[in-house]
DNA sequence: CCGGCAGGCTTTTTT
DNA sequence: AGCCTGCCGG
């Protein structure tokens, strides 16, 4: 093994934490500060000193972030890195259950829900127990999954999330629990969990076992975990427990990043660290090696902002550089075409389209812009928004592959079954039942005696289903030929886009190929679905990307598009002070992704769904940055949206003239009567009679 | 009980 | 623009 000159390529700061290796550490790194590198020259510091990597646990946020430091690990060091054991909280915690999940009374092929699976059975389970009463409110599907698992997350009862997010469905807490307690009733019997039973049930047998506990501690002497400040109560219980034969445990975050408390995660917790571990050694790291100093003054300003006063401060290595650029195009059409022109001369220029990205904080943002790169056939990948798992089709193919695992998953059973036409929901409930009772639950179909249409089609795919299984060739054959078989439904049920979804599905069964295993296939399917970049091996392109999910990369060139009021912070977001911080320190988050230029950019109109057009205001921070630490273009076009975009205000003339139907976010519909000076109309409301508007502050979207 | 159809609603962020 | 819901005819 080489010796490596560590002081050569860390600064002191880094160079302490990298070889304390005994205790507990916190580093505290503030963005671009290198915390990677320390994570990664920590490993093979360790391996330098004879630790066997078997026993160096490498916590991160995503899977993809641990298999990179690995890599690079493996440079320094050798190949024998790649023995550390690198993941996620989620995948680390699947791998534990498998093991010893038995003595929770879990076999060891458990299957992982993903998202749907839960809004599926909680659905299922709330009709069973009739808890939907006639006329009284009762949350979507969506709701009930967000309730439960923010219950778990966060340690706390239903009615204290219920007070919190859902003030209105308060009553319904001990409804909710009925339907809680159904369905962890409901994963024990069919072997099934979801993401939060994997920390939970982890975190119950590491509790209650002794014996195993010890022996996971002494296994993992070394923990480091990534990204701390996103971790909730659960997962620093784990890294406790864990750590209780030794207290080796290196912790980095920082505390101005912390965005997933949607998720549970509070980044007090960082400051937390100290307190769970006594005598934790604090080392921060405030030098900046990513962006230069014009760029870190904009973003120290933009964090500077915040109620909570950070821990830190960043001075930039780098030298020269410029401020950022604040563009204010006249709609979302403007804003796409503003990029794309600026992307096409940065390609010009020579830069290399993998070190540029355009960041937004919901999915949808992109919209616009994503049609405006298709036209010029700028290759892109997006990152975060929808995921390739999440269309209908690939649902179906995954469905057939539990079935394989699981025959009684009757979320799976309705999906595959409900493909015959004739055979609905209840249909299929009549159907499991029958199979319940059986020996071999599809045998049974087969010599289910029944005169409807549909039975014959189903006896047909139920004994095509049992002789591809009963084949042993591999993951992707067997994909393969579901995916030959599910093809005649994918026609009648995708009549016109079918040709894509086959070429996904795919996709899918190339990924299977990686795989042994089906269960573990399916745990990773939906732990860690892929995203296009690997389903589709797009690498050098212009990366398009959720704020989230940008997280701990960085671009040369970045663009922020839809910095404004009702799109960044998120109107979601506009309740709770709490909330609203959480939206700066994204846009912070955003904003020190750059290492040569950022763009900030919001459009002066935005199309809102209904087809309307309403103006924005940019986003309140923007206004609060000082305006000296940020250069302001503007559109050279008219200042009116009428001439561009999709808009159906296109053939009215003006946004805002006599006569127009508007709808304001409070008056309701009205009729505009007189336009007056500045910003202001005057507008008669169906129901609230004449008010003069501010067109500059109000919502107002024409209809 | 199934499925087609129309109209309304929604759209944060993710392991 | 797509998804879900509710309604209605077979």
């Amino acid at each position: 093994m080489t010796n490596i000159d560590f002081s050569a390529h860390l600064n002191p700061e880094q160079l302490e934490a990298v070889q304390t290796i005994d205790g507990p550490v916190l580093v505290i790194a503030g963005a671009g500060s290198g915390k990677t590198r320390t994570l990664v020259y920590r490993v093979a510091y360790l391996m330098e000193q004879g630790v066997d990597p078997r026993n160096i646990l490498l916590l991160t946020f995503t899977r993809k972030a641990a298999q990179e430091m690995l890599n690079r690990a493996s440079e320094l060091v050798g190949p024998e890195s790649m023995l550390v054991n690198g993941g996620t909280f989620h995948s680390f915690c699947y791998l534990q259950l498998r093991q010893f999940g038995g003595v929770l009374g879990y076999p060891s092929n458990f299957t992982v829900l993903d998202r749907r699976d839960i809004e599926d059975i909680l659905t299922h389970l709330a009709r069973e127990l009739n808890l939907k009463k006639e006329g009284s409110t009762f949350p979507k599907k969506s709701a009930l999954a967000t309730i439960c698992s923010k219950k778990v997350n966060c340690m706390r009862d239903t009615r204290w999330v219920l007070t919190r997010g859902y003030p209105h469905l308060v009553h319904l807490a001990p409804v909710l629990d009925t339907l809680f307690d159904a369905y962890t009733e409901y994963k024990r019997r069919h072997a099934l969990m979801d993401y939060d039973d994997l920390l939970v049930n982890w975190k119950r047998i590491l509790d209650t076992e002794p014996d195993i506990r010890e022996m996971v501690s002494r296994r993992y002497g070394f923990i480091m975990v990534d990204e701390y400040q996103d971790t909730n109560l659960v997962q620093a219980e784990l890294v406790r427990l864990m750590a209780s034969t030794h207290n080796n445990v290196m912790a980095v975050g920082d505390d101005a990043q912390s965005i997933y408390s949607f998720r549970g995660a509070n980044f007090k917790n960082i400051l937390e660290f100290p307190n769970m571990f006594p005598g934790t050694k604090v080392i921060k790291l405030e030098r900046n090696y990513r962006t230069h100093q014009p760029n870190l003054d904009c973003t120290n300003a933009i964090i500077a902002n915040a109620q909570e006063k950070f821990t830190k401060r960043l001075v930039a290595v780098r030298r020269g550089g410029d401020p950022p650029i604040l563009y204010e195009a006249m709609d979302e059409n403007d804003q796409a075409e503003f990029v794309v022109a600026r992307i096409r001369e940065l390609f010009m220029l020579g830069v290399e389209p993998s070190e540029i990205a355009i960041l937004f904080r919901a999915g949808f943002h992109s919209f616009q812009l994503e049609g405006l790169l298709n036209r010029y056939n700028i290759e892109y990948v997006k990152r975060g928004g929808l995921k390739l798992l999440e269309g209908a089709h690939i649902k179906d193919l995954i469905s057939f592959v539990k079935l394989l695992v699981n025959p009684l998953d009757i979320i799976a059973l309705k999906r595959v079954f409900t493909l015959i036409p004739g055979l609905g929901e209840r249909g299929v409930e009549k159907i499991y039942e029958l199979m319940m009772h059986a020996q071999d639950p599809f045998e049974a179909i087969l010599g289910l005696k029944s005169r409807a249409r549909w039975a014959s089609p189903l006896k047909e795919l139920v004994s095509r289903l049992k002789t591809i299984w009963s084949k042993d060739e591999g993951l992707d054959s067997l994909i393969t030929e579901l995916i030959h078989l599910y093809e005649p439904f994918l026609q009648s049920k995708f009549p016109d886009d079918y040709p894509r979804r086959l070429q996904e599905l795919k996709e899918v069964s190339v990924i299977a190929g990686n795989f042994k295993d089906v269960g573990e296939f399916l745990a990773e399917m939906a732990l860690d679905p892929p995203d296009e970049e690997e389903a589709y091996g797009k690498r050098d392109c212009v990366c398009l990307s959720t704020v989230h999910s940008a997280k701990g990369l960085e671009w040369k060139v970045v663009f922020i598009i839809s910095l404004v009021e009702g799109r960044f912070p998120s109107p979601m977001a506009l309740e709770r002070d709490e909330e609203l911080e959480e939206e700066r320190r994204l846009f912070y988050v955003a904003s020190t992704r750059a290492k040569d230029t950022l763009y900030f950019v919001y459009p002066r109109w935005i199309n809102v769904s209904g087809g309307g057009v309403i103006p924005g205001k940019a986003s309140r921070f923007i206004e609060e940055i000082p305006p000296g630490l940020f250069r302001r273009w503007k559109s050279g076009r008219r200042q009116d949206p009428a001439h561009h975009g999709t808009s159906t205000v296109s053939n009215k003339g003006g946004p805002f003239s006599v006569g127009t139907r508007v709808r304001h976010t409070i008056f309701g519909p009205g009729t505009i009567v007189r336009v007056l000076g500045g910003e202001k109309i005057a507008v008669d409301f169906d129901g609230a009679g004449e008010k003069v508007i501010n067109t500059g502050i109000a919502r107002l979207s024409i209809l």
